[in-house]
DNA sequence: AAGAGAATCAACCGCGTCACC
DNA sequence: GGGTGACGCGGTTGATTCTCT
């Protein structure tokens, strides 16, 4: 069995929180520099939370816009469910909020791209399909369409231009086959381009969209390499640890690197 | 207008890790 | 080296809000 709940160990108080207890909470943090008990019948996990997901200054509120909704669908792709991760990806977001839309609606809509995909793959390979009876793949697409655009989603929220995403699909590739690696694919050619967009010292992704400021970074010659121009604002996350070089090398390479005999 | 179901999101839980004694 | 508590993370829950019929 696992540790008892922290909050039940004094009867200390659960759930949501009042203005006032975020009012103490916030200025106990701004005398301490910490968001511990502050004094409150809550535990220091409970305070933490409370401060990093709600009251921190500058947590960003409102919806995800389009670009960081991108953002976390290829981070997701290549990292999995670090939210934390991603989250320093993204600042003002915290790892609870994206955990929140992924599950909610960012998954949702990577099923349907893929599911988009799949069918398109199996039309190209098996042209002679039979046209009286709809494939059960391109009715659950069409089922997927259906729960995505409903309720609040626009389509423009939903699903990236097409003609955007080919573009910039094209411009990396151009970028990277004149810098000498014809052997990358079109796959990879997104990805890398999302990490140098993503993970260059330059400003954010949602400042930077210009494709000309690709051009301006360094691509890379090796996956282990590339991150020479890590976010020097959170070093935590960057190449200074290792960790986001082995996370990369390990989600470019189809195998395993050989790790050391301990 | 009201009820049902879906969507959203804050908060909690459980576990692994780390630091300190 | 072992015990303990705090921290941080990902998974899950449940209350609230929204939308549809």
């Amino acid at each position: 069995m696992g540790r008892a709940p922290c909050c039940e160990k004094i009867g200390l108080k659960k759930g949501s929180w009042s203005e006032e207890e975020d009012q103490i909470l916030v200025s106990y943090i701004q005398q301490h520099g910490h968001p511990k008990r502050a004094g409150l019948l809550r535990c220091g996990k409970s305070c933490r939370l409370r401060w990093i997901n709600y009251l921190r200054p500058d947590i960003k509120r409102g919806s995800f816009s389009k670009e960081e909704e991108d953002t976390i669908i290829h981070l997701h792709e290549m990292l999995g469910n670090r939210w934390s991760v991603i989250a320093a990806k993204l600042p003002g977001r915290t790892d609870n909020k994206i955990k929140n839309v992924w599950h909610t609606y960012l998954k949702k809509r990577t099923e349907c791209h893929q599911a988009t995909i799949n069918v398109s793959k199996k039309r190209s390979m098996k042209p002679k399909c039979d046209s009286t009876a709809p494939s059960l793949e391109e009715s659950d697409v069409s089922q997927c369409r259906h729960n995505s655009l409903d309720k609040k989603q626009t389509v423009s929220s939903i699903q990236p231009s097409s003609s955007e995403s080919s573009l910039i699909i094209d411009s990396v590739a151009n970028l990277v086959s004149e810098a000498g690696h014809e052997e990358f694919n079109q796959e990879m050619f997104l990805d890398d381009g999302f990490w140098l967009e993503t993970l260059s010292g330059e400003e954010d992704i949602m400042e930077s969209k210009s494709l000309t400021s690709i051009s301006s970074v360094d691509l890379p010659t090796t996956s282990l390499t590339c991150f020479k121009n890590i976010d020097a604002r959170n070093p935590s996350i960057g190449c200074n640890t290792d960790d986001m070089c082995l996370w990369y090398d390990l989600f470019t390479h189809d195998t395993l690197p050989e790790l050391p005999d301990f």
